[in-house]
DNA sequence: CTGATTTTTCAGTATTTACTGAAAACCGTG
DNA sequence: CACGGTTTTCAGTAAATACTGAAAAATCAG
């Protein structure tokens, strides 16, 4: 039935779209969701030439954020025997995903934290003032709790999706 | 000593700069960052006039960026008896800060994708091909993921501090 | 080595997001 | 209700970010 594959081409066009735009509120860029989307639900992995006409974007735009997703390691690129052209596909497995987002969250966003929160802990060290104390005070206590969480999810991130999902049943129970 | 206050002021004023080009990282613009990093480690609360002054920035982006700190949570307005202008003073309290934060990010993140996720999959509910099938199920296998995180993510934020921290220190031993 | 195919780079441009400054609205006081 | 201080709005502008398209570089088969 014709209807069927209609169907199924405007729910994906639909999540292609959807996680675009999405991935502005994430800090990712539209097109690189969106590429994401794509591949994750492509049966088949794609060429660079594919993936430009299905979003309808140019080769330069196509290029570099393929090449970001391979970096985060989203994607992967694939030979064929016999072509000469690169074809990509999708890690699909969601837990997967989770630690390769959480692993670039962390590189990017809690780790020069971290840096920052330390150093100026570190200056503040000493003085002698309420108002200094006070400061490093504050620097200390944010350098703990971002430290500490940056360890859990380390620790979470290294974990089978099965424990991971047992323990947290346990918590959520 | 002069030295201890000027160490103390350098040292806070690396911290606001730098935060706010964390800020950036973070998806939240440099100066919503920087003037809550000032407020976070200001002794007393502070008028917009002197958020203007610290920051060198104009009154209309003192105004905005103040309110949607307070539409967040991490500051609030207080009062002084005898002043007709708005003081702001920071949340200070680190769990408070990141239960904040998680709820802010969760409305702006996991809630909408949730949302989509769901719709692609029950557009999708049904359809006979492989395709289909394999569509549907990457959709559900997304979303019952996210849908479980923010479950964990809302749990997590309704603990005390002393219980979370409590809980980790038993999955980090 | 040559020529065809594919990938990479990047200057120029478009789009989005953030900021300024001044005017308007608001608000308490006399 | 008029005045001075304070907050809010917003049109215009600046800055940051993303995208295009074409040229250059790389790759490979014959």
């Amino acid at each position: 039935m014709n209807t069927e594959i209609e169907k199924l081409k405007q729910a994906r066009d639909e999540f292609v779209a959807q996680w675009g735009a999405l991935g502005t509120q994430w800090g990712i860029n539209r097109t690189m969701a969106q590429i994401h989307a794509l591949l994750m639900t492509a049966p088949e992995s794609l060429t660079t030439d594919e993936v430009m006409e299905e979003l309808e974007i140019s080769r330069g735009n196509a290029h570099s954020n393929i090449k970001e997703l391979v970096a985060w390691g989203l994607i992967r690129s694939v030979v064929k025997k016999g072509e000469r052209r690169e074809f990509f596909e999708a890690e699909k497995d969601v837990w997967q995903i989770f630690t390769i987002v959480a692993r670039e969250r962390k590189r990017r966003e809690i780790d020069p934290a971290l840096a920052i929160l330390n150093r100026c802990a570190e200056e503040s060290e000493g003085i002698a003032t309420p108002e200094g104390k006070a400061f490093h005070a504050q620097m200390r206590s944010l350098e703990d709790f971002v430290s500490f969480a940056s360890k859990m999810s380390d620790r979470i991130s290294l974990m089978k999706h099965g424990f991971a999902l047992q323990m947290a049943a346990k918590l959520l129970g």
